[in-house]
DNA sequence: TCAAAAGTGTTCTCCCTACACCCATGG
DNA sequence: CCATGGGTGTAGGGAGAACACTTTTGA
């Protein structure tokens, strides 16, 4: 019985995908982590991942890793950097491709080995196993890039949603805040936003037109090129 | 005698550190190709890079590759992609961490390994070997992107040049043309360049003011954020 | 004296910013 | 009737784009 049979001539380094999930709950933008309940760090909050499986792509690990913890099947990923100091795991050296995904709160259920993970507010998070606060950070800072020329709304508003929606959502991602009349005025200049007749009461006030992102246009605009400026 | 002699319970990967080494001729952005000695694919263009030492990150062995390469013992280095498709290389599983690097041409005197090392310009690459045309593509693309954000005449041009030799090089690297002064008005109003008393002759037709980046001010102007937009 | 390259300034337009008023609803 | 939130428009400033003339030098 050989408990180590696979063997290389030369050291070959772990491979692990991580994944810092967004979400965005209309007031905050949410990140879900997991309880880890091994050694080491067990009891600890962690980043969703694992280990690359021998025939999987590290882009299949992620969305594997995504599928597991949140039910879903898609969702919009992106890898943004690779973590290889050598001593950042204390059992061998690992070496992390990590990756960012944007997905719809009200479509997550929960997969499968959702029961330890929950959702944290990105500004509410504790402190994390490994350097996973460090990859949380870049996480961050490159969601904060791609907002620039991806409409993240997309991926992490419902269909339908508020103008007031789709601003909250930008100042929770950006820590600023905006003017009301100029965020419409430049997100509905952009033309990649459709105005339904339908309306919602988001609070007991008054109704509010509900919006949808219009994919085409979008998709136009992204060809001749374009950078949304905050 | 073993020659596989290290082993684990689960499969791991090689890892490569891969380099898309970036230069300025003050006419066309340049990048520097390996001829493969040894199978596979012997004698095919490649791009520097090579296996990951058991004890440095990925950036120092992108660091130590361009050492190796350019005889340069520091450089501006990125990291942009790791790729990760289990079949790209057909000997064994190879997972490439991928830096792109950017040189001042006239410091590069060769390194130890330069003997099979050739500069072409980015728009007359050969095939090359495994993805590497993938890598590079995303690597032009991702120093496409940063131009907007870093100058990069600071890493890839002299100390001292002309405003001419700056625009040829914004005009290369994003494949375009401009406007002589709307160009060097917006350089200059960025204020990020010192002008010098010195000129020279880059032609022999007129003289020509010379400039430096002036770091201190870059810094500031980056604390503050900033975009150049072209 | 002509061709080629470098230095310089103005106008127009558009977008971004700051800002104020009206309307509808629920209490 | 008032407080709250949503809808809408305008005036001013700044930056980018288009554009032309002058100067210097070598042939």
């Amino acid at each position: 019985m050989e408990s180590k049979q696979y063997c290389y001539k030369y050291p070959h380094p772990a491979v692990t995908t991580d994944c810092v999930i967004f979400g965005f709950d209309g007031m905050n933008l949410k990140i879900l982590l997991i309880q880890r309940g091994i050694e080491p760090y067990k009891g600890k909050w962690a980043l969703p991942g694992g280990f690359l499986k021998p025939d999987e792509s590290a882009e299949e690990g992620a969305l594997r890793e995504l599928k597991e913890e949140t039910g879903l099947e898609y969702a919009y990923i992106e890898q943004f950097h690779t973590y290889s100091i050598p001593n950042r795991d204390p059992r061998e050296r690992v070496i992390t491709i990590a990756y960012l995904a944007l997905v719809k709160l009200q479509k997550v259920k929960g997969g499968d080995d959702a029961v330890n993970a929950q959702w944290f507010s990105v500004n509410e998070v504790p402190q994390l196993a490994f350097d996973h606060d460090v990859i949380l950070r870049d996480a961050l800072s490159r969601l904060r890039e791609r907002i620039h020329f991806h409409p993240i709304g997309y991926d992490l508003l419902p269909d339908k949603f508020t103008l007031k929606e789709l601003q909250t959502l930008y100042e929770s991602v950006l820590g600023v805040h905006f003017d009301r009349r100029n965020f419409a005025k430049k997100m509905l200049h952009l033309d990649i936003l459709t105005q339904l007749d339908e309306t919602i009461w988001p609070t007991p006030k008054r109704e509010a037109f509900l919006f949808q992102f219009n994919l085409e246009k979008y998709r136009e605009l992204k060809q001749r090129g374009f950078r949304l400026e905050f």
